[in-house]
DNA sequence: TATGAATGAGTGTTCATTCAT
DNA sequence: CATGAATGAACACTCATTCAT
């Protein structure tokens, strides 16, 4: 492999790792997952992987770090700078497909359901920095829609809950049954399947 | 350990043995889980587990056969034995959060997510013999709603699996946050919602 | 190789890798000396070594424990039990060749002196238990000498390093020189020259 | 760091990994020794030491040779234009406590030790050209004492042996404890008891 | 049947050495 | 000359599986 003498390369190189290492990681789980084949995936040698990373445990957690996080401040602020509930909700069931389908964030799903056993203390990092503020900023976006009386409820968080599940739902469908399978779900039918139906049940009575 | 010599001791130390497999297996998958932590859960010696099963992939595809599928004959009973779509799904929703919490089909569920990529003949399997009969039963369920009048929908299937999702996310929730984590999801309550928003969002419009 | 079902069994087994440690680390130092070479030695497997000690280091620490207490023991019940300082000088003389040749001790030493920054504890210990209790037992032995008016001297701290030197020197030598060449230094004669050097040096001026 | 272009710069840096290498070689034995450490030690990058050793065995090799060798020759000179034994004796009690204190040669003696059986050759040169070297001179010291009336003994070689183990005694015991703990030994007490006791010791019978 | 001592293939990690820059 | 990123052979340690007792 050549020589990455500037930062930039040293941090493409990470990049490289990084993506092997969730791949490898996505297929095998932490443990079955091996340095060796995470090295051939990046196209480097074993021995280089530990110039960037001090250990396989470092490489892992590194890796959650860097697919996480950003993922979910972007969801964030989709949903904080609303204009309005149903416009929201329309632009997430045209996202979420998106984000279901091309991101990392369901191989990462996979792997910490995996592992969660083996990293409790990323298990429950990732439910704070990344379930909690997206419940969260669901939650507000439902009771401002509430307090705009564009929609109803008496349970806001729940509603939230509800309004997630069809992507953890879809997530764990997409990495388990489609990698091994040949029908795919059709994700844009499910989610528009679902937009209708909560538009339904959020509707405030008529008086 | 006592001599096993009757056909329904050998049965009972087979329960044994997988009950302790299955909790070794979901705590730490496949293959960080340890045939001797499986016996010393079991209360049997390492060599007694290769008495009564060949291997330990022959132990953890027993397990997710036993545990699997008397649930879904189960399930699929009482959907097709539904005498009205709003009593069932009433059924449900007092029975589901029993299932997530009481069963062990949140733990195999977990244990499959996390080894998929290892055992994809047994992951597909799981998928046709539990995961299809019960979105087909479940669809069933739908279409006679429909014809019925109890209820309207032009997506069956999506509104099955959607009414699926919640079960996979508490089942999820449950396994992989709640052992870490203090506060446990009030279940009873979200299916509770659950149920008034499917109410709601399936009730025939008025003409 | 055969089982060893009972607690004897398996001591004898203790020893044996015990002694194949000893062996290999005295040839090659701690961190040269490979478990694969200790298991061959020891005619067991690689796994074996495992079951009977938990690391490398625990079995290096084991072998310097195993050999050097029992020793130190010996030597101080022969100076303390000294029936004039004349008469242990002889035993003593006669002794030490065969501690050098024939005992343990000589590898012991060059291990802990090859090894001696990867194991300060274990050298402080070396030093307290073994040289300290050694010296203090010489120390002794020359004071009740001077004041039986046997010997005389100023300095019995020092006489006592000067008692042991030869041996430190041909234990070094031993093991150092011996393995590679062929002349063997003849313990007898350089014991039986500084026992008579000793026993001039000693003696009390006469008025 | 600065490139070497003149030879007298080359053979500085030469000797920084030379001392640098004794230093590490010194505290680890030669294959716990890391040439990260030596390059760091030395203040140059890994490269470099192979800009000027062929490898780690080369650059340990050429260690050893440029620290021992010098101090034979000293010695030998020392001895050789003795005027008078005790004359001799007397300037190597107060010489022998620096060589020990302050020179090199303690450090590579406990090198030499610790892989001994790792270089057999250069043991066995190191025997050759500094011990028996040494020895010699030292048993000719004795002999021409002898000669000359000073003194007396019938093994003039072992009294030779017997003059060097309080060096090796005290070298040891200086790199192997000293390091490690706060007493140090007072050597010149040790070397003047050494002195008195041999000059009696040796002291011709009246007749 | 039940046991647990023994095995050895497999994997994470280190580090001497090379060589592009 | 000097650097340090890259390499891969080597080694400690693990654990599924076997089998003598």
């Amino acid at each position: 492999m050549k020589r990455a003498n500037s930062e930039a390369a040293k941090d493409l190189r990470r990049e490289q790792i990084i993506h092997a290492g969730l791949d490898e990681f996505f297929e095998r789980g932490f443990s079955s997952a091996k340095m060796d084949n995470i090295a051939r995936r990046a196209g480097v040698s074993k021995g280089t992987l530990y110039l960037y990373f001090a250990s396989k445990e470092a490489l892992f957690l590194d890796i959650i770090k860097a697919v996480a996080i950003p993922r979910v401040e972007m969801m964030e602020s989709m949903m904080v700078q609303s204009s309005g509930f149903f416009s929201t909700l329309n632009m997430l069931s045209q996202q979420l497909p998106l984000l279901v389908r091309q991101s990392s964030v369901p191989k990462v799903a996979k792997v910490l359901i995996g592992d969660a056993f083996a990293f409790p203390a990323v298990v429950r990092e990732y439910r704070q920095q990344v379930i909690e503020r997206g419940h969260r900023a669901l939650t507000i976006m439902v009771r401002k829609g509430c307090e705009a009386g564009e929609i109803h409820t008496e349970d806001a968080e729940n509603v939230a809950r509800l309004m997630i599940a069809p992507v953890i739902f879809s997530a764990i469908w997409t990495v388990v049954f489609e990698p091994h399978d040949d029908e795919a779900l059709d994700l844009q039918a499910l989610f528009q399947c679902h937009q209708q139906m909560l538009m339904k049940a959020l509707r405030p009575e008529a008086p």
